[in-house]
RNA sequence: GUGGGCGUAGCUCAACGGCCAGAGCACCGGACUGUGGCUCCGGGGGUUGGGGGUUCGAGUCCCCUCGCCCACCCCA
C-alpha cells in the first residue's frame, strides 16, 4: 500500500516555490510598507475560540472544522480561519498596551484547515495571507486593508479583479433588521425546512443562506440589511466608499456577500477574479467591531482581510503570468578526469563558503554531459578544471550566456565571480 | 453534503475486448576522443491509481475503493 497525501491537500514542490515566494514576499513587503507587523499564532486553538467567534450555526463550525481531543482531554481545532487566533493573541499578549486608542496592525501568512469537498481552488488545507487592524472605527482603515489587497493583486499581475462590498450592520440596526426579517418570514414559517424553523428562533439571519430550494424561494423577496442600516452604519458605509474613491479603487455594491462568519459588522467585502470557475473569490474580509470584546477583551473595533494564496496563484496562471524567470547565477564546476575531482570539489567548497552558488557533478560524467547540465540548470558560468589547468594552477571560466571563456588563476576565481555580480 | 466526468511513462496524450501498451516532449548516451544551446542517430524508462469479478483473453466491461476534476453548495 503506497501512501497518498490526505485528500484535499497538496505538496508544494521546488519548482513551484518561486511563485509562492513571489506571492509571500510581495505580501510581506506590502504589509511592511502599510505599517503591519507580522504575527504567527499556533496552528491549533481551543475549539471554543472558533465556535464562539465564527458562530455555532455557520457552515465552518457546524461541519468543516478539524477538531480533535489531545491526550489531556482538551478539545482543539486546526485553525479554520485567520482572524480569531489573532484576536486571541491581541488580548492575551496585551498587544494594545495601556493606550486604549492605539491602533494595532498585524499581518500573517498561515495554513487554514476546512473539511470541505475538494475542487480546483478549494482545499482542505490552504494558505491565507491576512491583515487585521485593531483599535479603530475609522472608515479609512476599511479602505486601507482593501487597498493593500488590491495593491498585492496588481503587483502579482492579477489584472481582472472585481471588488464587491456590502454593509451588514451592527448591534444597533441588526436587531431591527432581524425583527423585519422575522415579520417577513412569520407568515410562511411552516413552509421552512426543519433547520430553518430552528434558525428562525435562534439565529434568524442564517435562514437567508439555507440551501434548501423552498427556503431560498421564500427569502427571495426578503428585506435587505443595507436598506435598514442605522445612521452610524450608513454613515460609515458611505465614508468607506468615499475613501475607496479617493484611492481610485472601483467597487460594486453586492447585498448578499459574506454571511459565512457571524462576527462581521458594518463593512463586508470580497474580491473575485475571472478564470477560476466557481471558486473565484481570491480574498475577502470586513469589519468585526464586537469580536474582541466577545472574546473577553476590551471593546475594540477592528477590520481585517484574508487572501487565499492558492487561488491567487491560480488566478495568476489563468492570466498567463509565468513565474518570474530566475537570472543565470552561480558556477558549475566541471571536473575533467579523476585527477581533477578533488581540486574541483575543493573549488566548489571555496565558492560556496564565499556565498556564491556552486555545484558539481557527483556522477563524474563526461565533459559534454557536465556542460549540458551547467547550461540547462541555469548556471551563469562553467569553471572547467582538467589536466591542463591542473598543471598551470588555473581554471577555465566560461560565461554560458555569451560563450566567452578566459583562464584565471585558481585563487582569483572567488573574487572574480563576486565582482562580476551586480 | 448532492449530482456528474476522469485516472495509461517524469509531463501532455494515443491504443475496436485480441500480437511484446505506443507517440511527442523531457531525460540519458553517441555523432563532436577537452566544451553547453541547433541538428541527426540510438537508449532507458509502465504494478495502465489500488483491489476483486466477467471472459479463451481486460488499459478497455462490471463491482468496491482511493484520488483528481466539474456543477451545486460554501468560501479564500
Amino acid at each position: 500500500m503506497r501512501y497518498q497525501r490526505p485528500r484535499g491537500t497538496q505538496d508544494i514542490l521546488p519548482d513551484q516555490m518561486p511563485e509562492w515566494l513571489l506571492a509571500e514576499n510581495t505580501f510581506r513587503r506590502l504589509c511592511h510598507s502599510f505599517g503591519y507587523g507580522e504575527i504567527r499564532t499556533p496552528i491549533f486553538e481551543d475549539t471554543d475560540l472558533f465556535v464562539r467567534s465564527v458562530g455555532e450555526d455557520t457552515d465552518i463550525v457546524s461541519k468543516e472544522m478539524y477538531t480533535f481531543e489531545d491526550r489531556g482531554g482538551r478539545s482543539l481545532t486546526l485553525r479554520p480561519e485567520g482572524t480569531a487566533p489573532v484576536v486571541r493573541a491581541f488580548i492575551e499578549d496585551n498587544l494594545q498596551g495601556p493606550d486604549r486608542e492605539r491602533i494595532v496592525k498585524l499581518c500573517y501568512i498561515a495554513p487554514i484547515f476546512r473539511y470541505d469537498r475538494p475542487q480546483a481552488g478549494r482545499y482542505r488545507q490552504h494558505h491565507q495571507a491576512g491583515v487585521e487592524a485593531l483599535g479603530s472605527m475609522a472608515p479609512g482603515l476599511d479602505a486601507e486593508v482593501i487597498h493593500l489587497a488590491m495593491t498585492l493583486y496588481t503587483a502579482l499581475g492579477i489584472t481582472k479583479v472585481s471588488l464587491l462590498i456590502n454593509s451588514v450592520g451592527c448591534p444597533v440596526c441588526r436587531p431591527v433588521y432581524v425583527v423585519k426579517l422575522r415579520e417577513f418570514l412569520a407568515g410562511s414559517r411552516e413552509e421552512l425546512c426543519d433547520d430553518c424553523r430552528r434558525r428562525y428562533e435562534t439565529n434568524t439571519l442564517r435562514v437567508l443562506d439555507c440551501k434548501v430550494e423552498s427556503c431560498r424561494r421564500l427569502t427571495d423577496g426578503a428585506p435587505k440589511q443595507v436598506d435598514e442600516l442605522c445612521d452610524e452604519c450608513a454613515e460609515h458605509f458611505a465614508a468607506v466608499q468615499e475613501h475607496l474613491k479617493v484611492l481610485g479603487i472601483g467597487f460594486e455594491l453586492q447585498p448578499r456577500i459574506v454571511r459565512g462568519l457571524d462576527y462581521y459588522t458594518k463593512t463586508a467585502f470580497e474580491f473575485v477574479s475571472t478564470g477560476l470557475g466557481s471558486q473565484d473569490a481570491i480574498g475577502g474580509g470586513g469589519r468585526y467591531d464586537g469580536l474582541v470584546e466577545q472574546c473577553g477583551g476590551p471593546p475594540t473595533p477592528a477590520v481585517g482581510l484574508g487572501i487565499g494564496l492558492e487561488r491567487v496563484l491560480l488566478a495568476r496562471r489563468a492570466l498567463g503570468q509565468a513565474a518570474s524567470q530566475e537570472p543565470r547565477e552561480g558556477v558549475f564546476v566541471v571536473a575533467v578526469g579523476d585527477e581533477a575531482w578533488l581540486p574541483a570539489f575543493a573549488l566548489s567548497g571555496e565558492l560556496r563558503a564565499a556565498g556564491i552558488t556552486a555545484d558539481l557533478d557527483y556522477r563524474r560524467r563526461s565533459l559534454r554531459a557536465q556542460m549540458r547540465h551547467a547550461d540547462a540548470a541555469g548556471f551563469r558560468w562553467a569553471a572547467i578544471l582538467g589536466e591542463e589547468e591542473l598543471a598551470k594552477g588555473t581554471v577555465a571560466l566560461r560565461d554560458l550566456a555569451s560563450g566567452e571563456q578566459q583562464e584565471l588563476n585558481r585563487g582569483d576565481l572567488v573574487a572574480h565571480c563576486r565582482n562580476a555580480d551586480g
